[in-house]
DNA sequence: CTGAAAGCGCTTACAG
DNA sequence: CTGAAAGCGCTTACAG
C-alpha cells in the first residue's frame, strides 16, 4: 500500500490536518520548528507524496495545464513546434504544474475538448498554439467559459486583453533591414509567404514599414514576391530580378518565408555564379529560417529558427500569472531574438564550382 | 457552477447510481432502453463531463499516461522527438487516456519524478523515451514499484520482457544492402556514428551481416567509418576511400549517420564531379536520414526520418496492452520502414556545375 | 431492478 | 494551538 497523510501521521501521534498544514506550508497554522522538522522527515521517510487526484478534489484546483492544439500536417509545422513540448512542459513543471498535451485533426474535436474540460474542471489553464484562423474560436470558447488561458498568435487587434505570445516579426523584420543597409544595400527585394495569417501579415508590414524607417523609401512594389513553400516560383521571380539592369536591379534580398526561399534565392544567385555575402558589395540575405537551416553555398545573417524553445520560455511567466489572480500582467508579449551567421555547408570550398562567372548575366 | 452527477440523476428523478452505471455502461446494470436514452440525453443537454479528479480518487486509475524523459541538448535530438509527442497523445486521445509530459534536465530528476509518480499513483502507466543509458535504469525503477511501462530502445537482451519498441535497424541496414546490389554495386563502404548506443550498435551489426547475407563476403574493415556528426571527419574518409584504385574503390555508401554524412559525401563526390545517382553504374548510397532532409545534388533512396510519428503510432496497442491486464501481447516490437527517393534540391540543374568532369580523379 | 451508504485521500472551516 | 467533522464528486458493494 502506498503512503497516506494518515499514515505519516500516526506515525508521528498528530492529526492529519496538522500534517496537511505543515506539509503545504499553509500560513495561520501553529507547529513547532521541532514538529515541522519531525513532520518533514517522516513525509520523506516514508516517501509520501498526496494523491493528485485527492487534492484536485477538494482544492477545486488541479495544478494541471493543457495544451491543446489542432494537428497540422506536414513536416513544416511539426518542426514549428518541436521543442514547444519540450521548453514548456519544463517551465511549468518547474512552476508545479503538468502539463498535458491534447491535440485532434479537425477544429471541431478541438471545440469539443475544450467545452469539456470546461465542464469537468479538468485543467486550471489552456495553452493555444496554431493559426490564428483556428485559435481565435478557440479562445472565444474558453473566454465564454472563464478559463484562463494564453495563446500564440496575433490577436492583438481583434482581442487586446488575451494573454497571448509571439515573436516580434515587424522588429525581426526592421533588423534585417538595418543589418543590409549597413552593409550598402539599398535595393532591397522582398520573399514572404502568400498565406493569409497573422505573422504573413506581420513580416510584410515589417518590411513595408522598416524600409520607410530604415531607408528612407516606398520598397518597389515589384521588388516584393510572395509564394508558397516552394523552390520554383520563389526561382522564378529571383530570376527575373537579377535580370534588371544595374540600376533597378535588388542587391539585397529580405526573406520572410521558408528554407525553400532560401533555397531558390542561391540557386539562382548560382546561375549568375554569385553566392550570398556578407561582406559589403556582394549579393546579401536576411531573415526569417526555420530549422534546421543551412545554406549551401554562402553566408548570411538570419534569425535561426531553434528561438521557438525560447518563445515556449516566455510563456510560462504570463499563464502563471493569468492563473494565480487576476494580477496586472502584460497581456501582449512579443519576442525578439537575435540576427545571427547562418550555418553554411560552405559547398563552394569543397569542389563545387557556379557555371558562371561572377558578375556575368546569364 | 458545473454539472454535476446528482444534477443530471436529480432531472430526471433517478439515482445518481443509476446514472454513474449507465454512463459508463457498466454490466449488470439494468435500465430500459428509454430510461438509458434519457440519461445519455439529459448528460449530453445538461453539457455534463464527469470530473476527471473524483473518478481517479474513487476508481483508483488516473486514465492518464506519462511521457517522461529527460531533455537532450542539441537540435538532432529534438528533431527526434518531433512529432513523438504528437502522435503519442493524439492515440492516447483516443483510447481514452490523457498525455502528461515531464521532462527534466537531469538522470536524477527523472529519477525522482518516477518515484513520486508510483508513489502518488499519478499516473496509470509510464512511457520512457531517450537513450538506453538513462532508461534502463528508469525502467528498472518503474518495474520495482510494478508501474506499467513502455520503454524506446534495444533491451532486447538484457530485458526480454519489458514492452519495448524501436525501429528494426539491423532489418533496415540490410535493405539498403539489397537495395544497392541491385544497382550493381559490390564494394560497399560504411559510415556510422561512433556513439555506444544500441542503435549504433544495431546499425554496424546490420551492415556486417547484411553484407555477408547479400554479397556473401565480409565487408572490407577499411571501408567502415564512423563518427560524430560532423562533415569534416566523415568527408576526409571519403575523400580518401574515393582515391582508391579503381578495383578496390568502394562505389556505393550505406548510411547509418545524420545528415552531415550525407552532406559530406555529397561534397567529396563533387570533388570528382560525381553525384550520387540510382542508376547502374554510378555512385549511389542508401541509409537513414534525420528529417527534414534533402539531397543537393543526386539522387538516393533512404530511410526519411518522419518515419518516427508511425514509430510512435506502434507504441500504443502495446501500451494499452499492458495497461488492460497482463495480456499476452508481443513484449519487443521493432518497425521496419519503407525506402524511399529522397528528397533533392537538384543544384545541379539550377546552374552549379562540378569543378571536376566526371571520372576524372582529382 | 433500485436506492441509501460508505469510501477514495485530501483540505478546510469550526468548535474545543 | 489542536482535533473531530464535513465535504469535494464520483463509484461500488450491499441491503431492500
Amino acid at each position: 500500500m502506498r503512503t497516506r497523510l494518515k499514515d505519516v501521521a500516526a506515525q508521528l501521534n498528530l492529526s492529519p490536518a496538522l500534517v496537511s498544514g505543515v506539509l503545504n506550508n499553509r500560513p495561520h497554522i501553529w507547529a513547532s520548528e521541532d514538529t515541522r522538522a519531525r513532520i518533514l522527515e517522516a513525509a520523506r521517510a516514508l516517501n509520501y507524496h498526496p494523491s493528485a487526484a485527492a487534492q484536485a478534489l477538494s482544492k477545486g484546483k488541479t495544478d494541471t495545464v493543457a495544451f491543446v492544439y489542432r494537428r497540422l500536417s506536414g513536416a513544416a509545422y511539426r518542426l514549428a513546434y518541436s521543442g514547444l513540448v519540450d521548453a514548456l512542459s519544463a517551465e511549468l513543471q518547474a512552476a508545479g504544474y503538468d502539463l498535458v498535451v491534447t491535440n485532434f485533426a479537425t477544429q471541431e474535436e478541438v471545440l469539443d475538448h475544450l467545452r469539456k474540460l470546461g465542464n469537468s474542471h479538468g485543467c486550471d489553464a489552456v495553452v493555444l498554439w496554431g493559426r490564428e484562423e483556428d485559435t481565435e474560436e478557440q479562445g472565444t470558447l474558453l473566454e465564454s467559459m472563464n478559463i484562463p488561458f494564453l495563446v500564440k498568435g496575433r490577436h492583438e487587434l481583434a482581442h487586446p486583453a488575451w494573454h497571448q505570445i509571439d515573436f516580434d516579426h515587424e522588429w525581426m523584420v526592421q533588423r534585417s533591414i538595418e543589418h543590409l543597409a549597413s552593409l550598402g544595400h539599398q535595393r532591397l527585394a522582398y520573399l514572404g509567404f502568400c498565406h493569409d495569417e497573422g505573422f504573413v501579415h506581420a513580416l510584410r508590414r515589417g518590411f513595408l514599414n522598416g524600409h520607410q524607417a530604415v531607408l528612407g523609401t516606398e520598397p518597389e512594389p515589384d521588388l516584393i514576391g510572395e509564394f508558397e513553400d516552394e523552390i520554383s516560383p520563389n526561382a522564378e521571380t529571383i530570376c527575373r530580378w537579377l535580370q534588371m539592369p544595374a540600376g533597378q536591379r535588388p542587391t539585397a534580398f529580405v526573406i520572410g518565408a521558408g528554407n525553400k526561399a532560401w533555397q531558390a534565392l542561391e540557386a539562382s544567385l548560382a546561375k549568375i555564379g554569385a553566392k550570398l555575402s556578407d561582406q559589403v558589395g556582394g549579393y546579401a540575405a536576411s531573415g526569417i529560417t526555420s530549422s534546421p537551416f543551412s545554406l549551401i553555398f554562402g553566408n548570411a545573417h538570419v534569425y535561426q529558427g531553434i528561438e521557438i524553445d525560447n518563445l515556449a520560455r516566455y510563456v510560462t511567466p504570463g499563464l502563471i500569472h493569468s492563473l494565480d489572480q487576476g494580477s496586472e500582467h502584460e497581456t501582449i508579449q512579443r519576442f525578439r531574438p537575435s540576427l545571427e551567421a547562418a550555418n553554411t555547408l560552405d559547398m563552394l570550398n569543397h569542389g563545387v564550382l557556379l557555371s558562371a562567372k561572377p558578375g556575368e548575366t546569364p
